[in-house]
DNA sequence: TTACTCATGTAAAAGGTTACATGATTAC
DNA sequence: GTAATCATGTAACCTTTTACATGAGTAA
């Protein structure tokens, strides 16, 4: 399944959208997060139709206006989601990630804490090779001046550092409060 | 000018490479970073061959294999980049960022202090937007459990929140390299 | 024998972006 | 009168990925 087909279903696993309310919630980078694509958006809505993982539910006509079609997902839709949600990601694709989290309601939580328990020991681990790469660059040049590429590049490695510290912070977080089952 | 062809220049200003060579420093997500695109590499390269930003450099022929083809950069490659380093790029795209980054030690440290100062405000800006949004979840239900839709926007907001917090981390401590240029 | 590495490259398919078309309405 | 919003959708283009082709050598 496409990553646009899995963002639409994400949306309609919570209430069901029209097109192109799907399109709004989009755009706003807080309310949702994947790099938006304008608008295969249709075709890829009739695709999920004719597989019959979505289905519509009404039009809404507002006098003058187009009708808008709301679309609702189906329970072969769900299934299909949730199957996708605990499937094992591969490392390193960060808006996939964050499309599973957006997606984690429909997981229970047992499940979702052994997924975050691993996570966390990736991030440990990429920590750890990053500290590595960083005194190894150290190493070869005592001092780093901003001219010099290394300085950009050991300023790189840190801010992966940052990041995958932040990333581990979050995943005990979670853990957290997915053991007390409470956000 | 595309991404990739930014991206070529960028390890080229470092020192020169063959396509082959480019290619494997990419695999590794430690040396480089951006999403890696296998092999529309040789035709952005002639590409940049006739439009002068690069020149082949020599071959180098190992017995048995292929002739390599080392590139180098030219100066108008350089100049180009150095012009691309410093534009000011539209927030939310993080891989230009950090590539833009990588070429950092291209330009002059005070230019960077002024790039670094701005960036951080935008991040300030947004970890309010998120506080904000999460502020308004929280009040909308009192108690979020994990079946709850809200429970993963709220673990989801909260992981930008974290994320924003680390890129500022980040902001500081290059201000503070940079000023007393040394990493 | 099979599979992988080195090194170049091409072709086809999939995915994504930009621009356009419709048509009533509201705001400047 | 111009532009923007709402809502659907299509067409053309550009970018990206996947797969293939060559051909000697090396390791299981």
């Amino acid at each position: 399944m496409s990553s646009i087909q899995l963002v639409l279903l994400s949306l309609l696993a919570r209430e069901p959208l029209s097109g192109y309310d799907m399109k709004q919630q989009m755009k706003g980078r807080i309310n949702f997060f994947y790099k938006i694509n304008n608008n295969q958006l249709y075709p890829a809505l009739s695709k999920l139709e004719t597989e019959g993982l979505v289905q519509l539910q009404s039009y809404e006509r507002e006098s003058y206006r187009p009708a808008k079609k709301i679309y609702k997902i189906t329970d072969m839709g769900i299934e299909r989601l949730k199957e996708w949600v605990i499937k094992p990601s591969e490392p390193g694709n960060w808006d996939e990630f964050l499309l599973m989290q957006y997606n984690s309601w429909l997981v229970a939580p047992e499940v979702l804490i052994r997924i975050m328990e691993d996570r966390k020991r990736e991030h440990e681990q990429r920590i750890k090779e990053y500290r590595v790469k960083v005194a190894a660059l150290r190493e070869q040049n005592e001092r780093l001046t901003s001219e010099n590429p290394l300085f950009s590049s050991v300023a790189l490695i840190e801010m992966g550092i940052l990041f995958e510290s932040s990333c581990r912070e979050w995943c005990d977080k979670m853990i957290d409060c997915l053991k007390k089952n409470e956000m």
